[in-house]
DNA sequence: TATTAGCACTCCTTGCGATTGAGTGCTAAT
DNA sequence: ATTAGCACTCAATCGCAAGGAGTGCTAATA
């Protein structure tokens, strides 16, 4: 037995159906959906067909059918080759974070969270966004500074001009010059290096070239290691976790409370982040439907994710989390014009920010 | 009528175990839970007296009694007069939490979020903490430095070692001399000046002395106001959102929903920061029972602050929110011991870092 | 006079059976 | 191959009675 065009049109006219309502949908309902003009008897065999191929279930006898995870993964995949090439225009307000984004200032920060939160206003489902990620961690500049006799500021900044400060207090005050020279023997020495190159021979040479200060340049090289902890750190903003409570099967409090501490913690969003960075499909666009969540505590939703690349090698995740019956045309549009956008930026004006 | 002796024992009793149950109680199980030895009928009277003062409620005829807000008032305010000179040692973690905000790195952020995890898992309730907020704004150190030919950093640092970056971006490179001019400009102006004193006329001298730099004048200037709207923007970490779960008064959709989005927007909650920082009492705990919260969507809950004083002038807020039949003495207790830790810090070594 | 025992009354909660209604599967007719 | 018709299933809903926790009131008691 296979799938000819009526039974496609009947599991079609099912799951959009469910889509809206989140009721099991009967024969009779299909029979007066479809343009197919078959009676309700004709659906209930096709539907019985349809069952029996794993497409739909039933929650028990007597009710209709609702979609199985692989019925929505059929008509999701048929609806991606669908939307291929189409291409949708941005909005004003996409175009106004593509320039924010652009300047990276750390309003970067707010933009995220505002891109965010109208995601989730204009979708109805809770979302979540990673800040990008740099990944060739070239460092750039270090500076030290006197702020005040006894504390010095280090300023570093690796490529993708992300910048790291931390405060250093020194017993005895250091003068103009040792401070010069410090500053000579750092950049020097590490400037343009990728910051996984430098290794403990390197900090050991630095320390004897420091002499009296090596102290001093032990700080900073912690300052320098933190930037690659915090890497691992993944920033994640989220946004509309209350929407959940607008679809009955995820309000249940077991399921409500565990969906909350994934949004509260972030923690298990990063496994979100680093499957689909890693997980490179052609469109960029990524449908998880149900149990095919990275995350265990989503195993009753669907996630759809984009990740976008504002330069090179500087990628994010934007997501979108909802019910299993989420309205997926609309999510993926909605994903694929800010995606595109957001690409836009790195083809226009290549590897330069 | 007044509060003698026994309806005060009784009150208490009563409160007690509803806190216990979150059920409404009787006449029956007070008689049997207090040492005074009296009939379930007589405890009817007082109770029906007690409702008469207002001090408890029933949720309707022939079910047992519950506090009401003024009731709990009652019983928080003797507790708190109670507990007024008992002072609880520290736990490690506390301590280890007073060294680390000591330094004030930027794992400050961490340490936080640290705490207020913890503090959630201790309790059972959510839990918000303010990052310390910086009164006196003096500036205390500008710097611009070259990172490459078309981009300069901006280092801000101001009183209580808040530090601020901001990339600009210049058409034509500057030399070093331009450099160290402008960098002699701008701290020679600035130093030591409190962010709210800069005015117009300051700005507008100093672009002229910028000459053809008053461009980066204007940005510099511009980054440094970016932190004063930053002030306005407090950071604040929650965790345990989903233990409002556990408590069924909270948990039901409507309230649930509003109560996760005021954890997940934190706008709302930086009112109740701002509300405690200004409103001091002795203590710096404060109790707010349902209605008396300043954030209307916790007109369920209670909420339990404390300030906490880092530095002279460097203050925050700890916040514990659960149901208003929360375990105000633990809470209390936990708060007290938290804020006199770190308030030590600050008494500790007076003024300096 | 304060306390208590006793009793009628209220009203929420629980359980249970009957009813309803949407939907199915099967069979026979078209 | 399609459809009409019918018996059957089963969750949901309703009504109702029983149960029980708790109160308020009255009259007896110490």
């Amino acid at each position: 037995m296979d799938l000819d065009e009526r039974k496609l049109k009947i599991l079609q006219a099912i799951i959009r159906n469910y889509l809206e309502t989140g009721e099991p949908v009967g024969s009779r309902t299909i029979s007066k959906y479809t343009d197919l003009n078959l009676s309700s008897a004709t659906i209930r065999n096709e539907m019985s067909d349809l069952e029996e191929l794993g497409y739909i279930l039933q929650p028990h006898t007597s009710a209709g059918r609702i979609p199985s995870d692989k019925g929505y993964r059929l008509y999701v995949d048929r609806m991606m080759l669908e939307k291929e090439e189409q291409l949708n225009q941005a909005t004003q307000e996409v175009k106004e974070m593509q320039r924010i984004l652009l300047e990276r200032e750390d309003k970067m920060e707010s933009v995220l969270k505002q891109m965010a939160k109208m995601l989730a206003a204009n979708t109805n489902y809770a979302t979540m966004i990673s800040a990008p990620q740099v990944r060739g961690n070239k460092l750039k500049f270090i500076q030290l500074s006197r702020v005040d006799k006894h504390q010095l500021l280090t300023t570093i900044v690796v490529e993708g001009n992300v910048i790291k400060n931390s405060m250093i207090t020194v017993g005895d005050p250091l003068d103009d010059e040792t401070l010069l020279k410090l500053n000579i023997l750092l950049n020097t020495n590490l400037n343009g290096l990728p910051i996984e190159e430098i290794n403990l021979a390197m900090i050991a040479k630095l320390k004897q070239q420091a002499g009296d200060h090596a102290g001093i340049v032990a700080e900073v090289m912690d300052a320098v290691a933190s930037q690659i902890k915090n890497d691992e750190n993944i920033e994640i903003y989220t946004s509309g976790a209350n929407n959940i409570f607008k679809y009955p099967e995820l309000a249940d409090n077991q399921r409500a409370s565990e969906l909350i501490t994934t949004f509260e913690e972030k923690q298990l969003l990063t496994e979100l982040v680093n499957e689909t960075l890693t997980d490179e499909t052609g469109t960029g666009i990524q449908v998880y439907i149900g149990n095919e969540t990275p995350v265990k505590t989503m195993k009753d939703c669907s996630v759809v994710t984009a990740t976008y690349e504002l330069e090179e090698g500087v990628k994010g995740t934007i997501g979108i989390i909802g019910p299993r019956r989420m309205d997926y045309d609309k999510v993926i549009d909605t994903l694929k014009t800010l995606k595109s956008q957001l690409d836009t930026i790195y083809k226009k004006d290549d590897g330069q920010t």
